[in-house]
DNA sequence: CGCGCCCTGTTCCATTTATTACAGAATTGC
DNA sequence: GCAATTCTGTAATAAATGGAACAGGGCGCG
């Protein structure tokens, strides 16, 4: 797969024949799209019959015709999923900027996928305080969960952090009802554990949002919303990073959507803080702004 | 013609009915490959049946399948044509796509601020097995602390993460040593706690890595490396997501820095991993890529 | 110059695929 | 809580597609 199709194809011109050629140089023409076809399609636009079509394709080492669309979408896939997927030439140094980078792109392409209506939607409901809030997550996941349970504590009542083993999971079920909302993070490495949950809740009616990676984890069947997000980095591991910025701007949704509720709490909790520092210390870089939460800025 | 159908799609959503939209999102996941496949495949992935792919077609205004397929396949020829034809994603709405915007660039100039230097000694540091990491965070970045420790703790042995309440912490200094190494995370609204427990690491000799925000904990005065992370945005609370593509180029970096041991390592727990879906569902897009762990490819 | 081979297109068939009809399930409104 | 309506999946159908056998034609070789 390191190569694309496409150099394969010049390479085996020699070896076709000449309207196996034509066909070859007019998918080469405007590649890969005349590939998605039907056959009648790449024949008329070739100028030949259908079977040479087949014939271009089996030359080429598909059992089927079939098997080149696979590889043809594969292909593309990889290639509108990191943009930087160009040439063969590989960056001397694909080290820590390029990582950056490409986190920056995932949660750009995050997002530009995501539909408002979407992310509106799961706001509502996450900013219903009737409504008793599930979160879970899975092995890496789970902290994202945690993060976003810390943050809407804050800002409503009943959130619930569905933390600890399996087994124990079960015993939120039975609290759990038609009117509550389950949050669900799971990226590839799809946990059968977090969908059996999913399962479970979404027969008890609850409403399930599922934050998942852009190949969908298996309980998106069972959610009634999706939020999917790009997790592909140069790496063996996934990134998170946009996953954690949709939950980010799930919060912020919510802070904003009732800024008298939110001002409120937030206020009220500040008062029992006492991890603040209390001795704030001189002449740091300019001035050290504690942004301040009780007034919201946006 | 001159939107593209993504945003047609996006519009429409809210016509919808509820797996239609699983479907459209599904479609906008991995736009435009899953729909220049079969009906079948598309549903599949969706994870809804054949003919709720057909209802969305027709909802979206196309009198047939093959209709839909043509106008995708006609927008992805003119987007490869024209590579300067950049999705007109204008900033229709300056909400939400100024959140994700805004905590791009934050991590970009987190990044481009970031000495390089600092980042592979911080590396050298977290992959010298010889010393036990302890990871620290604050209210809400300890979700962040719990992240990485998940990750290392995959990629060796001896990670601790300093969970619980401030009375127990204590617990984990009597373990400390000159060799040992705090990684803390610390953003403003600083913790205090989080601070005594620093200076108490500090005074063992241990050495400390802090995370913070481009205003620095005071915790950095005791630090060995400090990483600074931009964390404003348009909303009354911080953003973490440079922090954390902070901590994922640090596991990335570790797990190049000993290939050998990550492979073994990743591989062994493979092994263990009993909440993968013992039944791949069958024919998704492609292949559900799930990145094999066992093989880094950077 | 004529024979034979390989290539190419036409036609047909089998398979796969999109599509429609229907019935069950869920959900909304009263 | 019940009924009407909408929605969604199953199953059967019809169309379109890929694939195979077949025949005509161009080309080189003897």
């Amino acid at each position: 797969m390191t190569k694309s199709l496409a150099e394969d194809i010049r390479e085996k011109l020699g070896s076709c024949t000449a309207t196996e050629r034509r066909a070859a140089l007019a998918l080469l023409a405007n590649y890969p799209v005349l590939g998605l076809g039907t056959v009648a399609q790449f024949a008329s636009a070739a100028g030949v019959s259908s079977p040479t079509i087949l014939r271009f394709a089996a030359r080429m080492g598909f059992s089927t015709y079939a098997a080149l669309q696979t590889r043809l979408r594969t292909e593309l896939e990889d290639q509108l999923k990191s943009p930087l997927a160009k040439g063969p030439e590989s960056a001397a140094e694909p080290g820590v900027l390029d990582f950056a980078d490409i986190a920056c792109t995932n949660i750009s392409d995050t997002f530009r996928q995501l539909p408002r209506t979407e992310l509106e939607a799961v706001v509502a409901l996450l900013g219903d305080e009737k409504r008793t809030l599930y979160l879970l997550g899975g092995r890496f996941t789970d902290a994202l969960a945690r993060y976003m349970a810390a943050h809407l504590r804050i800002l409503r009542g009943r959130v619930v952090h569905v933390a600890g083993q399996e087994g124990n999971w079960r015993d939120y079920l039975v609290d759990m009802g038609r009117k509550d909302v389950l949050i669900v993070f799971d990226i590839r490495r799809y946990q059968s554990d977090l969908a059996r949950l999913s399962v479970a809740a979404a027969n008890l009616g609850v409403t399930i949002v599922l934050v998942t990676d852009s190949w969908l984890s298996p309980i998106a069947s069972v959610a009634t919303h999706v939020l999917p997000a790009r997790v592909s980095v140069p790496s063996p591991w996934d990134s998170s990073a946009a996953l954690m910025v949709i939950a980010e701007t799930l919060i912020a949704g919510v802070t904003a959507a009732d800024p008298e509720r939110s001002k409120r709490r937030i206020s009220m909790l500040e008062v029992y803080r006492d991890d603040d520092d209390p001795k704030r210390r001189s002449g740091r870089t300019g001035e050290v702004p504690p942004k301040d939460l009780a007034d919201p800025q946006a």
